[in-house]
DNA sequence: GGGAAGGTACTCGGATATGACCTGTCCGAGTAGGAACGG
DNA sequence: CCGTTCCTACTCGGACAGGTCATATCCGAGTACCTTCCC
């Protein structure tokens, strides 16, 4: 019953990649900087949710890290799953078929009782996150957090982010 | 995002306890030989619940273990905890102020929005581990579960339980 | 024969190796942008 | 002056060590029963 570090890291990190505009894309090392993190390990967590279809990556020195979808379609329970597995935190060993005494198959074809209720409980906990969504998290933040702090991550966010080739066109890069 | 197989062996063990009769004991080393598990590592888990206060150690040749209150009053949570422990899965490293930029503390008074939500999402998953009692677990076994399977248990319980010394007053030890 | 003392066997309890997983780091593949060169 | 080519810099992605916790095991402390000895 414990949850690796990189959860933490990886919703902050998406709930900043809520924050930037359009289409446009953030470095995961900016945000290892953001967060005092290990940029290398950072990445590790970020290619989990890019696998998970939560974030898109791109190449190259304008690339980086985008949500893949609208922050009110990505849920913390997808967060969750994606860095920690999609199996429950309760796999049933059916220990009670180990015993000395050999029962013929039949007499457990009923699932485990305690399986069942330990499954219901993750049932529970995965509704709760299910019913978080990530512009929750955002909004919680802009209205609920200290203005300096969210202040400072949005000037951080504006300064880092990298709009993307395909969005120039829609705003010439210069104006003269 | 895993609970260790302590769990199951020890949710097993206790609603195996919860079957032997008055105060009498039953060791280890039998419900390790019941679940083919390793009898020193079972003693491990069976220690902790005893500190938590949900089981009680006997010493001796006709010691082992025994429920410590009546299985009503066990929740498959208070288990859960004392093999896991109590603190909470999520825990929030306050990364968000980890950051090159250096805000005053007083921007951070306000708990993390983050931190809130996984712990809300906890709470649903205790509170459903809480509702479930182990009275529970064996009424359902002994109605929903095989009855081939219900008779082992329960020839096996009586064939390895070891009454205790105060309870023999009651019951004279031999007829003649 | 009755009682007491000692020994034995069985139990739990804690201290000690082993392994797997999470954590942390490094180097390589790929791409966009810019600079240099030729037309 | 414009287009093409090459190069560089920056990004992600996967492969490689280290640390920490769960797993598994062994040996010691303690107690009840049994045997033996003494009265």
């Amino acid at each position: 019953m414990k949850l690796g570090e990189g959860v933490e890291a990886a919703i902050h990190c998406a709930s900043m990649l809520a924050s930037v505009e359009g289409d446009a894309t953030m470095p995961g090392a900016a945000m290892a900087e953001s967060f005092g993190l290990s940029p290398s390990y950072l990445l590790k967590h970020l290619n989990m949710l890019s696998a998970a279809r939560i974030l898109e990556s791109v190449p190259g020195p304008a690339g980086g890290y985008r949500l893949a979808r609208p922050a009110e379609r990505i849920t913390l329970l997808d967060i969750v799953l994606a860095v920690e597995g999609r199996e429950p935190a309760f796999r049933c060993g059916e220990i009670r078929r180990n015993g000395p005494v050999k029962l013929d198959a039949s007499a457990y074809v009923k699932p485990c009782g305690i399986n069942a209720a330990m499954l219901k409980a993750e049932r529970a906990y995965r509704a709760a996150l299910a019913e978080t969504k990530l512009s929750d998290i955002v909004a919680d933040y802009a209205t609920e957090g200290d203005p300096r702090s969210f202040a400072a991550s949005c000037a951080f966010v504006a300064r880092h982010q990298r709009p993307q080739k395909s969005s120039s066109i829609l705003q010439p890069p210069k104006q003269t």
